[in-house]
This record gives C-alpha cells, sequence and structure tokens, in this order.
DNA sequence: CCTTTAAATTGACGTTTGTCAATGAGAAGA
DNA sequence: TCTTCTCATTGACAAACGTCAATTTAAAGG
C-alpha cells in the first residue's frame, strides 16, 4: 500500500501500481493490479451477476437444494427460451451447474464460486 | 429451505419460493427471494464490477489510499473520457468515491460497499 | 413407430453499453 | 484578464445484450 504524498500539491501527481505477484483466478481485488486477462475473467462472472432476471433466478436456486428449468418461467415471468438463457449465463460463469435427468434439467447452485467471487472484493 | 421431493419423478415438479421477509439492500442471496426492486439494484453494482476497465480501475485506486483521475489513463490505456465515464459509474454504484481538490479529482473505494456486496453473495 | 413434452438453438428486433473526438465548465497561475 | 490545465458532458457509432416466436433436439410413454 502506497500512500500517496501528494495531497494538495503543485506539480502533477504520479501513482505507481506494482505486480508483486500472479494472482489466481479470484484473488483479492487490492492485492495487485489486475491484468487484462483476469480482469476479463471477473468481468465475465459479475456480468452474469448483473441482470435482475438472473439475480432472481439464483436467489431461486439457492433457496432450493435444486431447481428444474420448468419451475422457473413462472416466478420469473419470462419464456422458455429466455430463462434457458440466463441459466447458460449463469452456468458458464459457473454460478450454477445443471444436470439433465429425464426430460428435466435440474439446477443447483456452486457455493464455493460464490465464495470465491466474494472473496475478490475482500477489502 | 425446501429440499424438493421429486428427484427422478414422473409428473410435472413442482417449487414454492417463499419471502419470509423484508431484506435491506443487500441480504444473503439464498435467505428470500429477491423482489424486481431488490434484484434490479443489485445487478446496478454487479453492472458496474461487469467491465474490465472497471475492474482493473477499482483495483489500481484500492491498491493506494487515493487514487487522481489523471493517473488512470495511462496503465488502462483509455481516453480522458472513457476514464471519466467509468469513475462515474463505479461512484453510482457507491463502489468509490470522490472528492474535487483543486484541479484534480480524488478517488478512493468504499470498502464497506465493497463488503456489502460480498455479503449478497454469501451462501 | 408415433406422439408428447422439456429444453436448446436460431433468428430477429429494440435497447443498452463502451468508446472516442469535440466541446464545455471550473480552477489555478501569470 | 488571459491562458493553461483537468475533468465532465455531448453526440455519434459499433458491439453486446435481453427478449421472444419459431424451430430443432432429445427423452418418455404409449
Amino acid at each position: 500500500m502506497l500512500v500517496n504524498s501528494m495531497m494538495r500539491g503543485m506539480s502533477h501527481p504520479k501513482t505507481i501500481a506494482v505486480d508483486e505477484s500472479v494472482v489466481s483466478c479470484c484473488g483479492p481485488l487490492a492485492a495487485v493490479t489486475l491484468s487484462e486477462v483476469e480482469a476479463g475473467d471477473v468481468a465475465q462472472i459479475f456480468g452474469a451477476l448483473s441482470d435482475p432476471v438472473r439475480l432472481r433466478m439464483l436467489s431461486l436456486i439457492a433457496a432450493q437444494a435444486e431447481v428444474c428449468s420448468c419451475a422457473l418461467e413462472e416466478p420469473l415471468g419470462k419464456s422458455q427460451p429466455t430463462v434457458s438463457h440466463h441459466t447458460r449465463i449463469l452456468a458458464e460463469a459457473g454460478l450454477i451447474t445443471g444436470e439433465k435427468r429425464g426430460r428435466w434439467m435440474w439446477w443447483r447452485v456452486v457455493p464455493e464460486r460464490l465464495g470465491d467471487v466474494a472473496r475478490v472484493l475482500s477489502i
């Protein structure tokens, strides 16, 4: 942590960002300056969380052990293709995982992934 | 928590989502089903975090006590209007806060806000 | 087989988003 | 006052996104 010495300076302020180590997918934000690839990966996950419908969907799934795709359309008020679209995005972000049994697709949250994301935000 | 009894059932599965209380801005995701307004509010914050440039920006700011706007253009490789655009979005989401001193705009992170967001993801 | 049903895919459409050149607003220094 | 400098705002444009009707795929049950 480098406190900037130029609080009300006269000349042009300068800051120095230092990468001290390689961070795994989800290291804390402040530890190092995110590389462009890391930022892209993390942004994809937050992007999955950035839609109200997907948040409510995740909330619905998290409230149960498992939820069928067919049980999401009505509470969300969205069409079947739209639900499918959103479950795919959440799944691609690793936030939920699905298993097809018979005709039905069952979804559950991936708590470790949620924990990883939360950890990125630690101070 | 309601375990769905229909793991490999024959008839159409049903799930019931129950709102048990009103949640503050940032209650845990699984506790209740997010209302549409709550989901919208939270989605706005995640939306602010869903861009690689803004994540790197936040990372740069978090690494220092304070960072001048002018110190962001070069490491991010973006134009001044673009930097201004992104700082505004982060600020509107409550993730950073800015103070103008003289000609310069100084930004710092709002750790409590980051904590709030992390808490939404708790299990 | 054929029919039915759940989910995925495709294609189209309007909206939102990220970007920058150009311009405007406000502060500091001469 | 005039100039310089930093940041905000505007306007334009291409790319990405959310949505649904229509269609395809795949599984189950006669």
